[in-house]
DNA sequence: CGATTTTTTGAATCATATCAACGTACGTGG
DNA sequence: CCACGTACGTTGATATGATTCAAAAAATCG
C-alpha cells in the first residue's frame, strides 16, 4: 500500500527502490478508522499526515461550539497544522479521519533527519509546499470572489465524486456555511 | 539595500560572503512606484518578487468591476501568483505597488538554475513556502472563524501600523468587505 | 425494525452590501 | 505656498444573502 507513495514520490524526484525502502523507514504507516482523530486541538502537533487512502479532514470548533472544517485530504495529500508543526506548538484543529484510511505518519524529528539524509527530499517538500501554497492562494480568491452559493457550484462542479460520497453537512461546513443553506442551494437547482 | 535579504536569507541557512554574492547574480533588484503594476491579470507569470522595502499587494477585479484585494507583501515577504508561476500559465491577479518599493525579482528558469546550483537554496524555498502554507492556513481558518467586523478588529490589533499607513478602502478590500461597512465599524469603536 | 443521524422546510432575524449624497483631505500645477 | 480638483471617508435608507431555530421527513445503521 505504500506503492501509492512511491508513485507520488516519484512524480516530483529520482528515487530508486533501495532509496525509497531507507525512506519509507523514517514513516509510521497506520490505518484509522471513520470519525477517529489524529490530532486534538490543543495537542501537540508533532507530526505530518500524508493520505494513501480514504479520508481526512482538519477542523476547528467555534466560539458557538460548531465544527467548521478548513481542509479535506484524499490520496495523495499531505495535511497537518503546519503552523503548530514547525513551531513545535499545541495545534490549533483537529485532524479526523472522514472515511477509514490509511496514513503515512511523519514526526517532526523524523523529518529533519529524513531531511538531513535525503536532499532530494528537500526539494520534494519544497514542491509538496509550493503546490499546497498555491492551492491557498486560489482558494482565498474563490472565498473573496464567490458567494457561497457559488462556492458550492464550483466546487461540485470540480469535485462531483467527492461530493457525492461525502455527508452533506461535512461540505457545507468545508463552504463555510449552514447545513440548512445548502439545502435550500439544492432545492433551487432541483425546482 | 540587498543586505535585507542576506540578513534574511541568513535566518534559514548559512550563507558566507562569496556565495552571496554569486546568489545574487540571479536575481535583479528594481524600483517600483507606488500604484506600479509589477504583474497583470492575463499576463504570464514568470517571476517571484521579493520586497526589500515598501510594500505591495495583489488583487483581482470582480465581475462587478471592484478590485479585490487578496494579499499584502511587506519587507522580507515573497509575492507571486504562484500557481501560474509554478505552470507558467497566465495570471489570475495584478500584483501592484502601494507603496514606493524596492524588489528582488527571481525569474522561473533563474530560480532553476539557482536552486541546481546551490542545493541550499532548495532548503531556503522549504522553508519559506512552509511557513506561507502555514500563514495560508491559518489566515483561512479566521476568515471562517470571525464575522468581517472581527476580522477588522483582529487585524487592526495584529498590525496597527500597517493600518495606520495604508487607505482604507485597501485594507476593507482585503479584509473583503465595503469601505462603507468599515466606516461603520470605526464609527462604532469612536462612540 | 427501531434508533439515531442527516436532510429538508419555513419563518424570523442579522450581518453586510448597495446606492446616493455629502464632507474631508491631499497632491499637483500655477 | 495656495487653490483647485480628484480621491478618500462618512452617513443613512433600503435591500439581500445567509443564519437561526424548531420541527418534520428521510436516510442510514446496528
Amino acid at each position: 500500500m505504500t506503492d501509492t507513495f512511491k508513485q507520488h514520490l516519484r512524480k516530483f524526484v529520482d528515487i530508486d527502490e533501495e532509496e525509497f525502502a531507507e525512506i519509507l523507514s523514517y514513516f509510521t504507516v497506520l490505518e484509522v478508522g471513520k470519525k477517529e482523530n489524529l490530532l486534538t486541538e490543543g495537542g501537540m502537533c508533532k507530526s505530518c499526515f500524508f493520505v494513501l487512502s480514504g479520508c481526512l479532514r482538519m477542523f476547528f470548533i467555534n466560539e458557538k461550539g460548531v465544527e467548521q472544517t478548513t481542509q479535506f485530504a484524499i490520496e495523495n495529500w499531505w495535511i497537518t497544522d503546519n503552523m503548530a508543526y514547525e513551531h513545535e506548538q499545541p495545534s490549533a484543529f483537529y485532524i479526523q479521519a472522514v472515511e477509514n484510511s490509511q496514513v503515512m505518519i511523519l514526526h517532526h524529528y523524523s523529518q529533519e533527519e529524513l531531511l538531513q539524509q535525503f536532499p532530494k527530499m528537500e526539494r520534494y517538500f519544497r514542491f509538496i509546499y509550493q503546490r499546497a501554497y498555491a492551492a491557498s492562494q486560489r482558494r482565498i480568491k474563490f472565498l473573496y470572489e464567490f458567494t457561497r452559493e457559488e462556492l458550492y457550484h464550483h466546487f461540485n462542479d470540480h469535485y462531483p465524486e467527492f461530493v457525492q460520497r461525502t455527508p452533506q453537512y461535512l461540505i457545507a461546513s468545508y463552504l463555510g456555511f449552514t447545513p440548512e443553506y445548502l439545502s435550500e442551494i439544492r432545492s433551487r437547482v432541483r425546482s
